[in-house]
DNA sequence: AAAGTAGATTGCCCTCGGTCAATAAACCGT
DNA sequence: ACGGTTTATTGACCGAGGGCAATCTACTTT
């Protein structure tokens, strides 16, 4: 629905009721349907998107193979900030793996909303910092652990992405191919 | 100099003089010198740094290792938003290699001059997503490139870090053993 | 200048994960 | 329900990179 959107960013910040107006105009419904694309990559990525229920992959294609290199879940905000500042081709496709019911904002509405409100403006550093923390610590896990440890470490942290994608792209996700990710579990799976 | 947040920050969005005075105010000098720490794993990290001049290594201790995770020279801003903003103990090393000009704002405070102006909460939140482009691209890099090709990567896009730290920081940061990274290295040098 | 410490390079061996291929199973569209 | 496609698993083989150690060099420290 689209007041998700409003129930969502009231986690990070206090909305007045103007604020909540505001969001509630500028976002546009967008489904998608499951299979089918947000972004494809080539693309300009002039939005930011806010997946109200779904399922987004997104990956990039390296020799011609599909490289899954994120999957989120709703409620969240996704975009390709590189494309989307800078208005230069995105690198990623944004996929559905579920019917997902998307609200997007353009640049320059978003640009006018952070202009209207402090607390949006805030509301969009807080969802960058997120990004921004939760890369760091996924560049941190594949630079220092593993790929037997990255495996298990994503069994812990994300077991409910296991009913939802396929082990091809959860393996991409840690960087290793779906073979090994096979080989690695079911050696987990004897051993512990 | 002080005034070098000034100049840096001017890049990115209008400042008015009041939003330069309350900068120059909010930001408190720290000189750290060659090898010594600007923040030490298990602490919080309870402020962002402006490195006016110098370099900061990242790093994280993994088994009695220090893992080198990102090299920032300045100018430049940094942090760990997952400590700072949460208030948890940081997972981070920041270590001078060279001697450093920085300064250094509490949270506190920060949220004070965000509140006093909306070009540095704009600030902020470009701030970053900057951080957020640049970790999501090494992320990409770190599942779908080989070693090999991240050395060339490496080499082509700062070249200006083998002056300034060692191979097995380096080494590091694209997640390989100094050795491999020695090895790639000559066999780079030979082949083309 | 000497001694001691840290970094770089090289050789050897080995392991883990990558690649290719075959099979089996699950999923899809019609 | 059917045939076709995608996915998961397993096997066999291979090779890049890891681990360890020895050597050599460069840099600090006194």
């Amino acid at each position: 629905m689209h007041s998700d959107i409003i129930k969502y960013c009231s986690n990070f910040v206090e909305l007045t009721t103007q604020d909540k107006e505001i969001l509630n105009q500028a976002f546009q419904p967008t489904f998608v349907q499951r299979k089918k694309f947000l972004l494809k990559e080539g693309e300009k990525c002039g939005f930011i998107a806010f997946i109200a229920s779904g399922v987004i992959r997104h990956f990039h294609i390296k020799d011609g193979e599909e490289i899954t290199c994120d999957i989120s879940v709703g409620p969240c905000f996704i975009t390709d900030f590189a494309s989307f500042n800078k208005n230069i081709p995105s690198k990623f496709s944004f996929q559905a793996l579920k019917d997902t019911e998307a609200f997007c904002i353009s640049y320059d509405d978003l640009n006018q909303l952070y202009n209207q409100s402090t607390a949006l403006e805030q509301l969009g550093r807080i969802m960058a910092e997120n990004v921004a923390e939760r890369s760091t610590e996924m560049s941190l896990a594949l630079i220092s652990q593993k790929p037997e440890e990255r495996v298990q470490h994503l069994l812990a942290s994300r077991p409910e992405l296991f009913q939802l994608v396929s082990q091809r792209h959860l393996a991409n996700l840690i960087g290793i191919t779906p073979e090994s990710f096979s080989r690695i579990r079911s050696r987990i799976s004897k051993k512990p």
